[in-house]
DNA sequence: TCATATACGGAGCAGTGCTCCGTTTGACTA
DNA sequence: TAGTCAAACGGAGCACTGCTCCGTATATGA
């Protein structure tokens, strides 16, 4: 029986909600590369100095905050396949990118496996960033395609499993952790064209 | 005050023992590759009609558990490996047991992580069937490699880690794992040798 | 038949993810 | 500046987990 919630735009977020958004985004991904996904989520609450309900209401879900720290993940992919389009060769802009993709899945451990679910998941909010993404890497991919350096019966999605794979795999044991490169190199090897033989090639 | 326990040998196995661990792994195999390696014990234990406390004493920790189905499916790997070298050609055989490897990984769902932590952990009671199955396959990789068709460059372990991660990033989306076939194919292209062209290679 | 080593099974503990709700506070208004 | 209140906070509590412990039941050998 007082005055009806003003109509209109619902007020500004305050400043300590968006505070703490920022500060437990930067510890779960400071948490997440220690201890994987798996992290307690307890645990990232507490080192970010907030209650576990102030956890929960910024981050529903584990997988709302993963999908936050992926989401931007993507988004700096993004720009990067953008950015490597415009200064460097096709072949050359293509695997530099594909390294940074890998050596990312290595620190966001465990995330390549919520990064492979999002493709079938087009209610994810993840999959508009992730889709954006994976255009960007895909006009790397079609660059080098047209340029007759990388075989054509491949798409997107082949190149990103793949380059998935090699990244999740490199993450399973130190032993392979140090043959990231190798292995990456063997993928990439199969995928470019041998036709014109490049020397010098390391 | 009475009789000291009897010297020599301790009594053979229950009976009852036997029923109880083999249940248990029959049950867990089924639950594993429904669930995956994160199924609650308890629901295993319940399937199988047993305790939790029995569950338990079979199989101290959940890795014990996955450990052991594991190791009999590495096993029966190696003497696939080992029958394929004698019946096929060299590429064919390769290719042949690689499918069923990867395959094998879809049911066995994220067992894949398990087994490339073996291979650096000597003590984990995994480490002497897992290394048997690779030199198995690893084999089967050298015949190719003499026969000039697989690259020289690569070691059972590079092989082992890609065919690895193309069985475990098959296994993370439905559109992915319709690819599986495809993927592995493309991996292989990459290590064999094409100076040789083969016509009519789908 | 009996004695006992062995195996069984589930209560209990400490941890987890997640919900709920009483308390506090930042921001807008007068 | 004081008052108001939606929004945000924070942690107790619930249902689950992996794993331990120990009293009870039983298979086995004498």
């Amino acid at each position: 029986m007082t005055t009806p919630p003003a109509p209109g735009p619902p007020r500004a977020q305050r400043a300590d909600a968006q505070r703490n958004f920022e500060r437990i985004l930067a510890v779960a991904r400071t948490v997440v590369a220690e201890q994987g996904t798996q992290a307690s989520l307890r645990d990232i609450a507490r080192r970010a100095g907030v209650g576990l309900g102030t956890l929960y209401r910024h981050f529903p879900t584990r997988d709302a905050l993963l999908e936050t720290l992926l989401g931007r993940r993507f988004d700096l992919l993004a720009e990067r396949a953008d950015a490597l389009a415009g200064t460097r060769a096709p072949v050359e802009a293509l695997k530099e990118w594909l390294g940074e993709f890998t050596a990312g899945a290595a620190v966001y451990r465990g995330l390549a496996a919520s990064m492979m679910a999002t493709i079938d998941d087009e209610n994810s909010p993840l999959h508009a960033s992730c889709a954006a993404m994976r255009r960007s890497g895909a006009r790397l991919l079609a660059r080098a395609q047209e340029a007759g350096e990388v075989r054509a019966d491949i798409d997107g999605t082949d190149l990103f499993a793949l380059v998935s794979a090699v990244g999740w795999v490199s993450d399973q044991a130190p032993s392979l952790t140090a043959r990231r490169e190798h292995l990456l190199s063997l993928v990439m090897d199969g995928l470019t064209r041998r036709d014109t033989p490049e020397p010098g090639a390391g």
